[in-house]
DNA sequence: TTAGTGACCAACT
DNA sequence: AAGTTGGCCACTA
């Protein structure tokens, strides 16, 4: 463990941060890109949770497909191997899609920093 | 190495 | 009210 990996460590650690949240959303729930990273405490960090679900593809863990933007739109359906993949998955779990859209999607929305302890 | 991009969000004009 | 910009961290060229 060399001083130099202290921060390489820190930056995957963040990776792992989101992975172990995203694990956590219970099926036929979705969450977002912001309330994860808000609840990680880096509420500015959206986008890396948005890459981070890019560098998910490989783990099974994590439904990535179970994370939206804010308003609910499936905004990172192109990156799925079909782009009807991460619609049809949801809704395998009991929830709606309308035109790359959730539906009810605020009484379906899990957010980490309510439903899980406070992350410190 | 520097610079540019990205599955986003909030603030500012 | 709507559009633009900044910021975060990691990755690629």
């Amino acid at each position: 463990m060399a001083v130099k990996d202290s921060k390489a460590n820190k930056q995957k650690d963040f990776f792992q941060q989101v992975y172990a949240v995203v694990r956590q959303v219970p099926s036929g729930r979705v969450t977002s890109y912001g309330a994860i990273a808000r609840y990680l405490g880096a509420p500015q960090s959206a986008r890396v949770v948005g890459y981070a679900m890019n560098a998910a593809h490989n783990l099974e863990d994590v439904p990535a497909h179970r994370v939206v933007n804010r308003v609910g739109l499936l905004t990172g359906k192109h990156h799925f191997p079909g782009v009807h993949l991460m619609q049809q998955l949801l809704e395998n779990e009991g929830v709606t899609i309308k035109s790359d859209q959730v539906e009810h999607f605020a009484s379906l929305h899990w957010d980490p920093s309510e439903e899980l302890p406070p992350f410190i």
